[in-house]
DNA sequence: TATGAATGAGGGTTCATTCAT
DNA sequence: CATGAATGAACCCTCATTCAT
């Protein structure tokens, strides 16, 4: 087997036991196991327990950073908005033992973890936030505190996924991003 | 000191250590200190160092859940909303370190831990959701998968809290509450 | 027992285990038996195994440096030269397990700590050397490089004490300090 | 190459990593490194990483033993002395990294390793007290114990050895050999 | 013969928990 | 009740050695 293919397989391993344990929890001896190899071999491939995971959040925060494009307000905003909410959606979903790691057990592995995990949202809070001051400027964003509207943004996806992920009932990608389009357009209460 | 007084200056000083340093980093020599006793002497109080954890989670789960009324469709709805909003926001922003402790730390602690905490929100997902549903059959609630509303709005106020938790920008209670409300009655995007 | 009375015992495990088996096969776990503890109780006293190893050898150098007075050439110096020999004899010979551990296994416990070793050694050299130069001066030590006469010096004390040590003749110490002193004074070869 | 040339690289390098970072920091793989093959070829040469480390050694006792001459009383013992002295110099300042492995690390190994350290030696003593103690009966070795004086003359030329390298001042060997020779004649202290 | 990936025993260290005082 | 020294299970990591290619 190649020494990528490999590297490879552990991180595999290593996304599933994490996202099933935690960090903690999830014992080098256990990665091992999952991959089928011993323990001694993981560290011919990483320097520690510590750098896998922080490997598995960094190449996620990549596909995530990747996915997302800034809105540009000259053009059709409301299908880039859209876009943006199918591509998290899509990353997110399709590994949903990187979600679990990232959304349940990133936070408790240590205090310098758990800045990069915020230094990450705030990244994007910020980006968003940029985002939506430029159209309060256009007009189509309402008034308002924009940091708050994006934090509002990326709980409420967040929330979904894990419900998502939690619930069994199916649904549709798409109906997803219509409902969560939906929310950030109209809200849900009537009056 | 009595039993009752000792008990509770320990849980304080475990709120400290553990919203600081999360489970595994916070030490129940941390703890002891914090509270400036010896380490036995936590062991006199409760029978290990999880059942701490697990007490402050539990003890702030009661007072979420008990803040939050059903919303009673007979009645001004929206100010109940605000209420439970405010309620909920009130219950956090008072006592911060069990706020982090929850978004922060609690995923990072095992497996089983996990499900309590997503037992919980799960619960209360559901009661939204249950009241949303009624809500839908009187019209002041859009058409929908009452489950998706119930998600963002938790997922909304869970950043919320977060954000204004991080960022130095002061905001009254009151703004907040608006700002939400705001979100759920016509959210943030115009055409 | 007291916590001082506690850590004398482990340091005292630790000198005949180290002086038995060299810093590398001394095991912690051998070391904590040899006190009659647990191997935890050992990271009570001290923050690890090299520690140990390193306080034993600093220990027993300031014993030499304290016992070893510079010599005052307005002095007898012929006494304060067998005083010297004495004291050097009679701290080493007086804790052989020590002596071992600083002739036998001092110099294979890392590079760094090779290079503690080798200054001491080097200092003692050096003060011995300008001794030796004053007394040159004076007349009392014959001409050549005062280096290589303090090397002869230290080198025969050390071989003679491994040799008393090992061989089982016993020998009065006097004996032994008219010995040395009888080398440094006219060798043994007679034409 | 030739099987007997590829093992002589290894020694060769052996011998290098051996004496830069002692028996326990040397890893197999730095000797493979150092002479440039694969961890493995190492073990098609030599057993384990012990008896490289034997060999070297006991290479290094041969070429001492061989050059040693056992003194004959009937000749010339002066120069017999003092082609004795210019051997050991010899071989040990051509090798000085199998003298560094000798006198820094060769007793860090284990406490078999340090019984055949200690043996060699012992043997240099006996051969050497032997000749001593037929040089007392012809009267051209002082009386006392000839062990003690074996000793003397072993510690003095390890630590001269120890010096010389160690220090940057250069002398030639004949002056060396002088300087020796002149301690076990008459010492260096005068009255 | 040479390779280097894989192995797994073993060791240092941590820390939740216990218990004699 | 309170203490804090002692315990020892458990874990991460290293590296000498093996073996399939």
């Amino acid at each position: 087997m190649s020494k990528e293919r490999r590297r490879e397989e552990l991180l595999d391993a290593a996304r599933r036991v994490f996202a099933e344990k935690g960090f903690h929890e999830a014992k080098v001896g256990d990665i091992a196991r999952a991959a089928s190899v011993a323990k001694g071999t993981v560290y011919l491939y990483f320097p520690d327990k510590r750098s896998i995971f922080s490997e598995l959040i960094d190449h996620l925060f990549l596909r995530l950073s990747g996915a997302i494009l800034r809105v540009d307000t000259d053009g059709d905003v409301i299908n880039q908005v859209k876009h943006n909410i199918r591509a998290v959606l899509g990353v997110l979903l399709d590994d949903p033992d990187s979600m679990r790691i990232l959304f349940a057990h990133a936070g408790g592995v240590d205090p310098t973890f758990s800045e990069k995990i915020d230094a990450f949202y705030d990244g994007l809070k910020q980006m968003l936030a940029e985002s939506l001051e430029e159209g309060q400027g256009l007009g189509i964003v309402a008034d308002g505190d924009p940091r708050l509207y994006a934090a509002f943004t990326l709980g409420a996806l967040k929330e979904l996924l894990t419900e998502v992920t939690q619930n069994s009932e199916p649904r549709t990608r798409e109906a997803l991003v219509e409902a969560v389009y939906g929310l950030l357009e109209s809200g849900y209460l009537r009056q």
